[in-house]
DNA sequence: GGTCAGGTTCCGA
DNA sequence: TCGGAACCTGAC
């Protein structure tokens, strides 16, 4: 399948030029996705994954080139964000927003992922009130218990568990995977998809604010992970998750110490989603990550 | 050992 | 409609 080996034994590799800035390890430890790890091929440094049910292996060799499997770059290319047009988006942001441009000046080649929406909603569900540390090993944790393995890279990867195999596990065993009460709302989602009495793909048919109701059934989905939903999983920029790094940024920088303590959350969600305009989701992802590594 | 973490739900005013 | 408590668990 286009993947011969070349002499030696190394394997055959594609490179996608990025165009532009780009950083794949602050990508893939954004706070977007939770299950990449560390590994080798020939001796070079590589993340180690799986894009929805297929292994792969990423790795950067230069600031502006990302290099996978052959046969894989246009897969990779769109998970990454790489093929997003990304000056046209930064120049919808609001020009005179110093705190925006400090943000993308300290992280430009930051992206947004285009992740499976199953994987996005059900990790976001196991989320709620933890370090990003610990729903990480909660991730890692589920993939290994109850997902498909593959092998890459020298190493075992596992896919993000179906609906069907989380169902099946039943909660009490969710619970001991060190989910909480987490663990009520992800089974039961987990149950109804599995079920058929609710089908991800009636997301495609709804706008924003409809999609983001209809997220909001599922036990354990609020506002934040509705949105962390639109934005991450079906990729609507309009969606702007507000967690507390948010709040803190956003209030911090945005407003004086009066007003800062006196705003109510709908009112700062409002704010922000008339603010930052269409692409009010990037702008978020820049921000919360410079407010995550430099508060 | 106490506190706190990328939230949501439930309950009482 | 709104504020506050409760919720599991692990890391500092």
């Amino acid at each position: 399948m286009g993947r011969k080996p070349k002499p030696g034994g190394n394997v055959k590799i594609a490179r996608i030029d990025t165009g532009g800035p780009f950083d794949l390890g602050q990508v893939l430890d954004s706070g977007q996705v939770f299950h990449w790890e560390t590994g080798s091929l020939d001796g070079q440094p590589v993340w180690i994954g799986c894009l929805g049910d297929e292994p792969v292996w990423l790795a950067q060799p230069d600031p502006v080139t990302v290099v996978c499997p052959a046969g894989e770059a246009a897969r990779v290319a769109h998970y990454l964000g790489i093929d997003e047009p990304i000056a046209r988006l930064h120049a919808t942001f609001p020009a005179d927003d110093a705190v925006l441009a400090e943000a993308v000046a300290w992280c430009p080649g930051l992206r947004l992922i285009r992740q499976p929406v199953w994987e996005c909603l059900a990790t976001f569900i196991t989320s709620s009130l933890k370090q990003v540390a610990h729903i990480r090993q909660i991730s890692l944790t589920l993939r290994r218990r109850f997902g498909v393995p593959h092998q890459i890279a020298g190493q075992t990867v596992f896919a993000y568990p179906t609906p069907a195999a989380l169902a099946a596990a039943g909660e009490a065993e969710l619970r001991a995977c060190g989910l909480g009460y987490r663990a009520v709302g992800l089974w039961r989602t987990a149950s109804a998809l599995a079920a058929g009495d609710a089908d991800l793909a009636e997301l495609d048919a709804l706008d924003d604010a409809e999609a983001r109701e209809w997220l909001m059934r599922f036990h354990g989905v609020g506002e934040k992970i509705a949105n962390c939903v639109l934005l991450f999983g079906c990729g609507r920029h309009g969606a702007f998750p507000i967690d507390v790094w948010m709040d803190r940024i956003l209030r911090e920088r945005y407003f004086g110490p009066r007003k800062r303590k006196t705003l109510k959350p709908r009112e700062l969600q409002a704010w922000a989603e008339a603010h930052f305009g269409p692409h009010a989701g990037y702008a978020q992802q820049y921000l919360f990550h410079f407010a995550r590594k430099t508060f």
